[in-house]
DNA sequence: TGACATAATGAGAATTATTATCAGTTTAGG
DNA sequence: CCTAAACTGATAATAATTCTCATTATGTCA
């Protein structure tokens, strides 16, 4: 995989300025750096890193993806009141992958938590 | 919610027919009893019978939603070979829900897994 | 260094799933 | 039986994402 200048900004940018953005979010930031970038390269390349690790899709959210540049893992919760997106720590549901392949004999090569509710700032 | 025929023949083809159906393929079966059956008049039933409980609606397994009858606590899996829907038993994640919201503090309201990866048959 | 194959880009068209609109129909309850 | 509310079919509209294609950049190896 190249290193384009524009692969580049774009992993910058998710990396140092968004948290969860989706797509669109994403692209306000990265044109302030590079004012051309078509919307198509964008998607382009998130799924090009994202196929490669370097970052995760989260689906489910909302109708639109976001992308994650901590690829530790963790599980997320959006607050249907303020759309926040929380992230919420693996520790509650501990060893899920290996119980999951126990029982199931499947072979699993990513999982996701999605969690919906209200946040505490507003409750 | 009333209940019209159209609406009582999408449920009971959802719990007698289809396991994981995405819209699409829910609609050919249902079009079989209700030929003049109106897309548009599937969704919103099946956006209906989500929003009072009496099915579920997963998303996050592939772009188009997948609707189940089984509103019982479990999640699932998709194979990406062949593209099968599984459930999975929610005992992989014990006490998901109270631990999230006594970790979080917040009120948690729904929740979902999602696993990809290859199934038995498929390995 | 130069030439070529490969990979990437920008612009905009195309696609897909889903929702909105709206006029007509059905239904439940008084 | 009448009326308001809920529902329907048909189709237009929308939103997110992918595809196409001509062009440009990049890495490699002679």
């Amino acid at each position: 995989m190249n290193y384009s200048r524009q692969r580049q900004i774009i992993l910058e940018s998710l990396r140092e300025n968004a948290v969860h953005p989706g797509a669109e979010y994403l692209y306000d930031i990265v044109k302030k750096e590079e004012p051309n970038l078509s919307l198509a390269t964008l998607y382009r390349n998130l799924n090009r890193l994202a196929g490669a690790g370097i970052i995760k899709k989260i689906e489910g959210l909302e109708e639109s993806a976001h992308y994650d540049h901590n690829t530790h893992e963790h599980y997320h919760f959006l607050c249907t009141k303020c759309n926040k997106i929380f992230d919420v720590s693996s520790d509650v549901a501990p060893d899920l992958l290996q119980k999951t392949e126990s029982q199931t004999g499947f072979k699993v090569e990513s999982y996701d938590i999605i969690f919906k509710g209200i946040c505490n700032e507003c409750r």
